[in-house]
RNA sequence: GGAAGGGUCGCAUAGUGGUCUAGUGCGAUUGCUUGGAAAGCAAUUAUGGGAGAAAUCCCAUCGCGAGUUCGAAUCUCGCCCCUUCCGCCA
């Protein structure tokens, strides 16, 4: 959600920032509108009812009663208004950081960097679908049996592999000064919203739990947002960096294509997500921490990556100022997404309501961040292609191997 | 899941239809006092919105939402949460 007051003192600036995002700068002049039509009645209203208090207070109720169907019957209209302008502001989208890179779609992203060593493989090399299946690390028929397509289970060293990385990563963070967490894995609705994410709709990516205010999470963000809802914290405890292990699950309606397959795109993978609540001029800075910590985690794990910074078309709704990590996959022979990390600036905590107190005592919105530490499933994809060997196994990551009774796998 | 009780200002508590503009205590901040501090005394002590150049004024908010009423912290309904007991379970 956007700033009213930024609205009405700078519209051509919110109009210049939506229109990069491609969405349509009218919807500024609409809001404007209703939003001076919204004023107007509202003073109205409220004068109406300053005058109903004082009749009420001498008990003069005939004229009391007069004002009051007045009242009643503006109050409709204001409703209407209300609505409409609420229904405005939802959909206009955080405005991108000025440094950010103008870009229609994401053949504008810009590529920043590119680290590490691409394997170069003397035999003929598997892609993730044939090493999990010959090494009998991911079962995806017995899956699709029990809980339909893109469902998978994880085997033997794979799973163990799992909690290695969980844990590699979580030594990681806590060593920063992350509290880790588990998260729960359904949230209330309010909390998908709040956050950006649609739990409703042709277009919604999340599930749903019927009959209840519940949808599985998407990412453990719905849920580590939520943790400061409706708070005002104090200054001297920012920034707060959590750290939270989740389940994510996705809808993936309509995926399909050689991108898609294996445990690229499905239903349900872990994740730790890194989340930061701070002050707005320390922001900037902490974006870049954690796309330092995201690069030093694949860096760890040897894994050749690039870094790309989102044009603003690509950003999406939420997010200011956003980085991916692309790990190279060999299967594929491309670069595949791996992390993400947005400054969301104070676009999600003004739906939740999370603002902090500074030390001369005035409030203000804080800032929120976010950032995959790791997402299992497409780690395990990159280090299974990246790792194999000539003899069919897989080697097992330096930094991975303290936490595995094996250093490979097959 | 069932039953009972509860949710009030940072914390603790009072408040069962109008003087609640929410009392009191604690804490916090500021001032007075002091060599300095404590104690004491006094004042301040929320959030959102609107009008205004400003001083200031007005409206809303007692878990959330709807309703009854000229008037609701107080009455009614729905929801959320907490506590205790029962059931079920890891």
């Amino acid at each position: 959600m956007l700033d009213i007051n930024l609205i009405r003192q700078n519209p051509e600036k919110v109009k210049s920032g939506i229109a990069a995002k491609n969405s349509d700068p009218k919807l500024v002049d609409d809001f404007l509108a209703l939003d001076e039509n919204w004023r107007k009645l509202t003073k109205e209203i409220d004068d109406l009812r300053a005058e109903q208090n004082k009749f009420s207070d001498e008990r003069k109720i005939e004229q009391a009663t007069k004002i009051k169907d007045k009242i009643q019957n503006l109050e409709s209209d204001l409703k209407k208004l209300e609505q409409n302008r609420q229904n405005i502001l939802e959909q206009l989208p955080n405005l991108p950081l000025d440094d950010v890179p103008v870009g229609k779609d994401e053949s504008e992203n810009v590529v920043i960097k590119e680290v590490g060593e691409k394997p170069k493989f003397n035999f003929q090399s598997k892609d993730h679908l044939e090493l999990g299946k010959s090494l009998d690390l991911i079962d995806f028929e017995t899956a699709t049996k029990v809980s339909g397509s893109n469902f998978y289970y994880l085997k033997n060293q794979a799973v163990l592999l799992e909690l290695a990385l969980t844990n590699y990563a979580f030594d990681i963070l806590t060593k920063e000064g992350f509290t880790p967490l588990i998260t729960p894995d359904l949230a209330r609705q309010k909390f998908y919203t709040g956050t950006g994410y649609l739990p409703q709709g042709p277009e919604a990516q999340t599930y749903k739990i019927k009959d209840s205010d519940l949808g599985l999470i998407a990412t453990a963000e719905i849920t580590l947002a939520g943790i400061h809802s409706d708070e005002i914290l104090d200054e001297k405890d920012l920034p707060k960096k959590y750290a939270g292990f989740s389940h994510c699950f996705r809808l993936e309606a309509g995926s399909y294509g050689k991108y898609s397959k294996g445990l690229y795109r499905i239903h349900q993978f872990s994740k730790i997500e890194m989340y930061v609540y701070c002050s707005p001029e320390k922001s900037e800075k902490i974006h870049q921490y954690l796309l330092s910590l995201e690069e030093k985690i694949f860096q760890g794990l040897g894994i050749p990556y690039r870094v790309v910074e989102m044009c603003t078309g690509d950003l999406g709704a939420q997010a200011a100022k956003k980085y991916d990590l692309e790990a190279w996959m060999p299967g594929r022979g491309d670069w595949g997404e791996i992390t993400s990390t947005s400054n969301t600036t104070d676009y999600q905590a003004r739906r939740l309501g999370i603002r902090f107190k500074r030390k001369d005592g005035s409030v203000e919105f804080t800032y929120t961040l976010n950032g995959t530490a790791i997402a299992i499933s497409r780690t395990i994809i990159a280090i299974l292609e990246n790792y194999q060997q000539k003899d069919g196994s897989v080697l097992v990551p330096k930094v991975l191997q303290k936490y595995l009774n094996f250093k490979k796998i097959g």
